[in-house]
DNA sequence: ATCGTCTGTTACAGGAATGGTTACATATGA
DNA sequence: TCATATGTAACCATTCCTGTAACAGACGAT
């Protein structure tokens, strides 16, 4: 079960949540409930992506790079799961087989549509909506 | 990398194509271009999905349980990914942070429209239209 | 009735991905 | 200078996927 899509959301919306300081990996690694390393290695591809930044030494940790109402799911989806096919098609079907030969090709065209889909979906949520939605419910309660 | 939605798609198009004459799982794999029992294996969660049924002994093989224009891509994903979800939430954030005790909440939500989303758009697409399409190559070249 | 064919299923091995752990060089504030 | 914290690498256990081999059971052909 890869659940790094779901961490870095945990992340990025931790930080949203923080206003502004900085995050150490250790304070946010018990938020996630996991170890430190994992955190850092899932930071580090958000800075790759532009998503947030880092600040060395004592007292310093993660940030946003930009406000939480410019990073959709999205932008989450393509910073973790880069090359990460949902429907990856098989190699080398059968080339002198009629259906072998262009199962690929008609494929993809209906997979790109289900993946435009899914990334139009992603889009409509920020990482600010989820900080909202749950700052509603811990003021609710 | 998990192929097995493309191979299924592939099994019940070239079943599509056979018109109704029985594919041993030995015809099929020569045109997937793997082994006979991955191919079986994957019958056999087709069969339990109910889109195929199979003719067991000499000149037997499988063949679609319906007509192909029945059959969509959500009924391959449901039949072949039944358990894999697409974005898994981790488990047990930390009940005692304010943003580990309801991310999964909110997170659940909007993953579900993500999925719906996704589910839509599988939907629109029959084995027949696969098979279709194909054939449509095959007689313009 | 026997034989060959084909399915359905199991077992096992190799390879890849995931997540947990440890370690360490580097940067930075105090 | 020192404690803190990042960034990254290495290693291990676990799990999933795929390929391979094996075998009992079903069924058509002869």
């Amino acid at each position: 079960m890869n659940t790094r899509f779901a961490v870095a959301t945990h992340i990025l919306t931790f930080l949203q949540s923080q206003e502004g300081s900085p995050a150490s990996s250790e304070l946010i690694a018990s938020s996630v409930n996991t170890n430190p390393t994992l955190i850092r290695r899932l930071l580090s591809q958000l800075a790759k992506a532009g998503l947030t930044t880092a600040q060395m030494g004592s007292g310093g940790g993660a940030l946003l790079a930009r406000p939480g109402t410019s990073i959709t799911l999205l932008d989450v989806h393509r910073a973790i799961d880069e090359g990460h096919v949902i429907f990856p098609l098989h190699q080398q079907p059968n080339p002198q087989c009629p259906v072998g030969r262009n199962i690929n090709k008609v494929l993809h065209g209906r997979i790109a549509a289900v993946e435009q889909a899914m990334e139009r979906e992603l889009a409509r949520t920020t990482i600010a909506d989820l900080a909202t939605d749950i700052s509603a419910i811990n003021s609710a309660a």
